[in-house]
DNA sequence: GTCTATACTTGGATAGAC
DNA sequence: GTCTATCCAAGTATAGAC
């Protein structure tokens, strides 16, 4: 018989209470921002002790990097996860749409911003955040490539630059509709890109006979 | 006679140091975060006493509220002006380049970034924010209506969303210039919007002769 | 107006009991 | 593994001397 709750087995309490502190981390740095996210202000979302942070991070800095792992794994398996169905333009920016939605909605991007905004403030945690971006990036240009592949768009513009505006251009959503605590800004922008999108398509000679 | 440098009058030395903590609070902001913006590391950077911080201005916020006051007016003049002499999309575009690329180096896009991404730490701060935002925002709506006036391009896309996403990407590059150290990206990025300004112009009916 | 000194608070981190 | 208690450093803010 197994025990449920929170009387467990120790190396399952134990991986309970670390799921418990990154959790809570990343909850506090989308509500209380990287200046917020304390010690005790973690602990006290988790539910636990402020010790604990210590004894199963190191510092409070690990345990934030940890949070940052956690988003940036979880959102690269979303994002590959969705790019295999897409082909078109339209796909993609219907894509991109729902993606950034998601991200605004569960706090994520607003994490990502707190990381690396915070970056500033502690030595060495600038390398450590840029390291974990990387994937995002990637995702992108890999996006932007998979269905740009043989547009003569690329002739004109640079997917890898494309790509580094497209990410910019999410954190600065984010940046603006945290402020805002508003994302109606940034959904009716959305709204625009799709309707957008199949003009870029014609644009790009991307039109459904050519495939 | 005049006296100049440290011995001045006291309304004079008084507004020196004002205009001195200003300075290092954008200084500090830049270079430290939000996060490392404290009371004795920007009254250490303008080379003054910690208890001015609070003589002057009440306290911390209030003279980073003052920072961002500083940055915010500087730059709606500097905005203002070069605005007069645009008429074109490619000048438009021309002028935000520059005036993005002036904003980068200097650091004034840091105080910015960090002061919104800090804003989530203490209540009311947002808000304050926000207010200060505000004429950022609506120098980009007035550029873009005053370049698209006529436009029959308005009649595809809406100068408040695009104006929107044009401060959501200077701020989002801002992030990652900073995180990267390294503002090719942005520039690069910068080149190629330059290179399109044209063809913009062109789809927007904007050719020199129907002026 | 500025400086020194200091009260008070909060936060990072550790030791030791359970 | 977790909790209590505590140390120490850093930060905000104020009082009082100059």
């Amino acid at each position: 018989m197994v025990r449920t709750g929170s009387a467990r087995r120790p190396a399952e309490r134990s991986a309970d209470t670390r799921r418990a502190l990154v959790a809570a981390a990343c909850d506090v740095l989308r509500t209380e921002g990287f200046a917020g996210a304390t010690a005790r202000a973690i602990a006290g979302r988790a539910e636990c002790n402020q010790g604990l942070v210590f004894y199963h991070f190191g510092s409070v800095m690990n345990l934030l990097l940890a949070a940052l792992d956690e988003v940036s794994a979880r959102r690269r398996d979303r994002y590959e996860a969705a790019l295999e169905s897409v082909e078109t333009t339209s796909e993609l920016v219907a894509l991109a749409i729902q993606v950034f939605s998601e991200d605004l909605d569960s706090g994520d991007a607003a994490v990502l911003v707190e990381m690396i905004a915070g970056a500033a403030s502690t030595p060495g945690l600038g390398a450590a955040v840029k390291e974990r971006i990387a994937p995002w990036n990637d995702f992108a240009v890999a996006a932007l490539e998979s269905v740009l592949g043989r547009s003569p768009i690329l002739q004109v513009v640079d997917s890898a630059e494309v790509a580094h505006a497209v990410v910019a251009l999410y954190l600065g959503l984010e940046l603006l509709s945290h402020l805002d605590g508003d994302r109606a800004p940034a959904m009716a922008l959305f709204s625009q890109a799709r309707r957008l999108a199949p003009i870029v398509e014609l644009l790009g000679g991307q039109l459904k006979e050519e495939r």
